[in-house]
RNA sequence: GCCGAAGUGGUGGAACUGGUAGACGCGCUGGAUUCAAAAUCCAGUGGGGGCAACCUCGUGUGGGUUCGACUCCCACCUUCGGCACCA
């Protein structure tokens, strides 16, 4: 495709018109030369404002795709436009490079996962740099290296030593097909987040992060980010789920025990016409022991434990219940109601126990239906209406109550603060507050992961690696065992050890660590890679930190984003960082797709970043991406369009090498602006100058800017052709020309590199100062105005702009067709917006 | 079921604060250039009507507010995402 040039970058032969730029050459030639030059290299500097942007780091699979390089793309043109406008630019770049795929790929290739993962990040990052990404890359990190999850486990032990870290037995979330467990958050619809397979419930002893204890916060600093979409806030919001009601104390009739419950609606207290306790609730059995019922409750007991282990359906899932012969009673009232035990109250919410309301909840009214219970209406829409005797749905909506005793007439919101008032005064309850969000599972049974810093000995029991013995090696040369343990816990040599504090033979924790931890602290580690006497310096981090913009895509919502909140606010609780939200500003980029559908090797509709940089080169293929749709949307990917976007850089080639006197000979004056034509290009490139840095700084729409820009490049066009060569403005077409390269700078920045030197500048083009838009060239003299009669367009009108009003619509009044449309009407008012529209009424 | 986002030409999308709907690109049609092609350049391109000037309809559907609505309000439809026995 490329051929016919000379040595000079300068296209040979006679006719040029039809011949296509070396992109090949061109990029090459100044990837080096950056290279070379450490343009991208950042420090510390007090005196310059600085910028941190950060695209989502990714996994090493082997190869990029087309999200990375729209991610990157996105992140690479916030990076230059930002570094023109005189920040200090953070834009690094690493890997999150634990995780199952390489275990995968070890067993099927037989090839050890560090080998495997050190070889995909060797190709990946080739071709990044082939993409020409501004990154720095001194500071590019890989959190399976030792040197880095050395202070993973740091920052472990931290956690640990904070109390944030904990064992404990719990019905935990497994994938039988990864044979790990997972977090709440990597289940999705009942499905691992990562293979899919349907998650079973497990009671085992894990690891856990203890995140609740900053749910509060975690909520209440989502309206802290006014730079992050609604969307993710929501979405994070309702998964933290906070409730806000009331726990009440009901007593076990002829025990000393009572039973907690929580409730949102302890203004229905009068409707509990019984007491549901979820199976695993302590109570359950301790009920029903040495009675008739012990055998049928057990029964019924281990049945549900046992159906969750199999499959979570909802849909199957019914309401199976089984009366425990026991009784509570309503503080309230004094009534006896019956304890039963349901699959459907879960022990982890509120407190394992529900008081049932069938009259104002759907859940009980179903239940309740199905196994014979009483129902109560306490609740009415309307005040003083007549109490109907059966009902055909639960009523969950507002009104005011009956059936209530001292608290009949009341409003619901008015019933709830009299009823806590009354549960406080008597010391039979209190207002609480409970959260959907559980703590954080880290443990995973696998092998490519942070080795959990933790040994097992016989006399000191659970003892933390110290922190100065760190990392805890994760042995490279391991064998794979199929089965449910752990690779690592085969490892002799790796699993015995001796005590840091009695110095007995102990034994080394074998799970890992979810590789979500290791994700959690990386944008803080950038800030100072190659520290190795801590995570990172405070004076760094308080520098870079924190990001002032992420990227990356939306299934983060609840993950990583939440999880990294998570970390920002323990290190800024241990003083080891200043800010208390890790992201500033947050652009979630949607999918790329190809013919309606996800590109997939499956569906065959895959283009990879390889095949468009050999074809087109890394500009076109940053171009089109950009262009394609604004960063939020879906991203359909057209061969047609990247040939559009092929064909435009292509113009630009040729608009500064079919001009090329302009820029050689004597130093040109300032551009005079006089004739007609002079000044419709010099508002036009003032006119881009602003909207482009509009679309780039505040809007994040590139394929606005980029069409801002093609409309200028079709302004010069026609002003070359369209003008006589005597009449054309050299010197303004000059800086026009200058400055169309700048604006472009940040998107195509290989081309626009070398157009810029070969129009006799030595520096490099990412070096320049963004330009600047001149007020007074937005000031037209003359512009259009719409004449609409009745709110229809009708004719236009050329006038000066200071035309007063007056005239103006004497002037459209006059119009030939507007006063065939309003002759023999009343003219009932003349609506005027200045500089845009004349709008008359007529009846 | 609950929460959220989005529906605009043949197509990707634009219209930023209620003020010219369809910028820019793709595709298509016609022309220039060429022996011919590729490449490039120019012109046209929402539907219907008219020789034309123009008229008329048109932003998922139905209402409403307004001099004026893709934009605001109400109801609904479709698609996509999140949550889902959370008391």
């Amino acid at each position: 495709m490329a051929w016919n040039y000379g040595g000079d970058g300068t296209i040979k032969g006679e006719n040029n018109m039809g011949q296509h730029y070396d992109f090949a050459r061109i990029e090459s030639k100044w990837k080096k030369y950056w290279e070379k030059e450490d343009l991208h290299k950042v420090q510390m500097d007090p005196n310059k404002p600085k910028y941190y942007v950060l695209e989502m780091f990714p996994y090493p699979s082997g190869e990029l795709h087309m999200g990375h390089i729209r991610n990157y793309s996105i992140g690479d043109v916030v990076a230059r436009f930002h570094t023109m406008k005189g920040y200090n630019v953070l834009h690094p770049m690493g890997w999150d490079a634990f995780g199952m795929p390489a275990e995968n790929a070890a067993i099927e290739r037989g090839i050890y996962p560090a080998q495997w993962t050190s070889s995909n990040i060797h190709s990946m990052h080739r071709q990044q740099r082939e993409f020409g990404l501004s990154y720095d890359w001194d500071r590019e990190v890989a959190t399976c290296h030792p040197e880095y999850y050395r202070w993973t486990q740091w920052l472990f032990l931290l956690f640990y030593q904070r109390g944030l870290a904990y064992k404990r037995k719990a019905e935990v979330n497994w994938c039988p097909s990864c044979q790990t467990v997972l977090a709440n958050e990597q289940v999705v619809s009942g499905n691992c987040w990562r293979c899919d397979s349907q998650v079973v419930k497990k009671e085992l002893e894990q690891w856990f992060l203890r995140i609740t204890d900053y749910a509060h916060r975690l909520l209440k600093d989502l309206d802290t980010l006014e730079g992050w979409p609604e969307s993710v806030k929501i979405m994070q919001a309702n998964w933290i789920g906070r409730s806000e009601g009331a726990e009440i104390d009901f007593p076990v009739k002829g025990r000393e025990d009572s039973i907690k419950v929580f409730t949102t609606r302890h203004d229905t207290i009068y409707g509990a016409t019984y007491m549901v306790l979820a199976p695993e609730h302590p109570l359950t059995m301790e009920l029903v022991r040495g009675t008739e019922r012990e055998e049928p409750v057990r029964s019924f007991v281990k049945e549900a434990i046992r159906r969750r282990e199999e499959t979570i359906d909802p849909e199957e899932l019914g309401k199976e219940g089984i009366f425990l012969g026991a009784y509570a009673i309503n503080p309230f009232n004094g009534e006896e109601i019956p304890i039963w035990t349901a699959d459907y109250v879960l022990m982890e919410y509120g407190t394992g126990a529900v008081m049932g309301v069938p009259a104002h909840d759907d859940r009980d009214f179903e239940f309740t239906n199905l196994h014979r219970i009483p129902q109560r209406i306490v609740i009415m829409p309307e005040k003083d209406a007549p109490v109907p005797e059966t009902m055909t749905q639960a009523y969950a909506a507002d009104g005011y109550l009956v059936n209530s005793g001292p608290f009949n007439g009341l409003s619901v919101q008015e019933a709830q603060e009299a009823i806590a008032d009354y549960l406080e005064e008597k010391g039979i309850g209190r207002r609480a507050v409970s959260y959907k969000l559980r703590d954080w599972l880290v443990s995973r049974q696998r092998y490519w992961g942070a080795p959990i810093p933790i040994v097992y000995c016989d006399h000191c029991g659970v003892v933390p690696v110290p922190m100065d013995e760190l990392p805890v090696m994760l042995p490279e040369k391991v064998v794979f065992q199929p089965g449910t343990i752990s690779s690592l816990a085969h490892m002799e040599d790796f699993v015995h050890t001796t005590c840091p504090q009695c110095g007995g033979p102990a034994k080394r924790e074998t799970d890992t660590m979810d590789t979500f931890i290791c994700s959690s602290w990386y944008y803080f580690r950038y800030a100072d890679a190659r520290n190795e006497e801590a995570p990172f310096s405070k004076e760094a981090v308080d520098y870079w930190l924190p990001v002032d913009q992420y990227i990356g895509g939306i299934e983060h919502a609840v993950l990583h984003l939440l999880y990294s909140r998570f970390f920002t606010k323990v290190l800024y609780d241990a003083n080891l960082v200043s800010c208390q939200e890790p992201f500033t500003n947050l652009l979630t980029q949607g999918m790329v797709i190809k013919d309606g559908q996800k590109m997939s090797k499956s569906k065959g509709n895959v283009v990879t970043p390889g095949e468009i940089i050999s074809k087109y080169g890394a500009d076109t293929a940053r171009l089109f991406i950009l262009f394609a749709s604004p960063p939020e949307r879906d991203l359909d990917w057209s061969d047609q369009g990247v040939e559009g976007a092929w064909r435009f850089l292509n113009r630009v080639w040729r608009l500064i090498h079919n001009n090329l006197d302009i820029f050689t000979g004597e130093k040109l004056k300032p551009a005079h602006v006089a004739s007609g034509a002079d000044k419709d290009l010099w508002h036009k490139l003032h006119d881009t100058i602003k909207r482009v840095t509009e679309d780039v700084e505040k809007r994040f729409n590139f394929n606005t800017a980029i069409s801002t820009i093609m409309e200028l490049v079709n302004q010069i066009h026609r002003y070359r052709e369209q003008l006589a060569a005597e009449k054309q403005n050299t010197a303004l077409l000059r800086e026009t020309l200058e400055k169309t390269i700048l604006l472009l700078a940040p998107f195509a920045p290989y081309l626009t590199e070398e157009l810029w030197h070969t129009m006799g500048h030595k520096d490099s083009v990412h070096r320049q100062k963004w330009p600047d838009y001149d007020e007074k060239a937005l000031v037209r003299e003359e512009v259009q105005i719409v004449i609409q009669v009745n709110g229809k367009l009708r004719d236009r009108l050329q006038v000066p702009v200071d035309m007063d009003r007056e005239e103006l619509e004497e002037r459209a009044l006059g119009l030939e067709r507007i006063k065939g449309l309003t002759a023999g009407k009343e003219v009932v008012k003349i609506i005027n917006v200045p500089g845009r529209l004349i709008n008359i009424v007529v009846r």
